[in-house]
DNA sequence: CTAATATCAGGACAACTGATATAT
DNA sequence: CATATATCAGTTTTCCTGATATTA
């Protein structure tokens, strides 16, 4: 992959930067959103990355997806609740073991994850539509991926 | 640019999905660095965006780093008060306008971004460097500016 | 008894809103 | 007086830690 230096390069430090600084301005940003609009379709990054690793992955007890998401069981009990009140998220015991509640996405959040409904009336993907190329979307989307292989550790 | 679409392309939704669950991840993984550490070169976003800004444009005022930030004054100014107690933003009174107090990076402040004594302690710079290609941190560095612009509105 | 899970209660932090004082 | 800045005080949100019950 890259030489295993001890220091970062000049480059790392300067990209680290500035995604902190990015980062600040974008959750504020997506707060914003999630205050004023009344919109079902801005919740929480929180709560959108749970639903996508349970699309991706299937049903999951809060345990686990706490570990997943490097969050405490009892941060992830809040996320979940708010999903089940939303109705998007479903929680029933596991026959097997007693202390296990197992969570799956409802039909409904199925449906309207994939009619695109939520994620057409948010306002970061009209963004990204409106102010990005095609070209560009792509790129961000590949810097993701790689954000996500910074996380996994 | 892009066509002027009403509605975000499926392409849009998904980035803009993927990126608000990296979005909670990368805020947790920051502060839990922030919180452990005790390292001076992990100062919060909203820290870091300020000096970068003092730096590109500046001395300015606290007022006016807010807007420029999409932030509220009041919580512009306890940013600016842990700035200043760490001896990297000095207020000096505006001679001409007695309401303003014009802030700049101090001399400390210079030479520690510039020694990148700072970054090179920094989790995230460790990261970036240790688990990207040169490549890899070039299209992330891209994606970085790409975010920016997305922000400027 | 030990380990894992779930849940209740309280705390820290960084943003927010509202209200007030001061200077132009 | 009207406007802009700075600051004090209280609220909200989302995460945290600690403690306790339940079940395998």
């Amino acid at each position: 992959m890259n030489a295993p230096d001890k220091l970062p390069s000049p480059r790392a430090a300067a990209v680290a930067t500035e995604l902190r600084a990015a980062l600040g301005r974008l959750k504020r940003r997506l707060r914003e959103q999630v205050i004023t609009g009344a919109h079902v379709g801005d919740l929480t990054p929180s709560q959108i990355s749970v639903l996508l690793r349970l699309e991706k992955h299937g049903a999951a007890t809060a345990s686990s997806l706490a570990r997943a998401e490097g969050m405490r069981p009892q941060s992830m009990a809040t996320v979940v609740a708010a999903l089940e009140t939303a109705g998007l998220v479903r929680g029933t015991p596991d026959p097997d073991d007693g202390r296990q509640t197992l969570l799956s996405l409802t039909d409904a959040c199925r449906k309207w994850a994939k009619e695109g409904r939520a994620a057409k009336q948010d306002w970061l993907s009209r963004t990204i539509s409106a102010r990005l190329t095609v070209r560009e979307q792509d790129d961000l989307a590949k810097a993701v991926t790689l954000l996500q292989r910074l996380l996994d550790e």
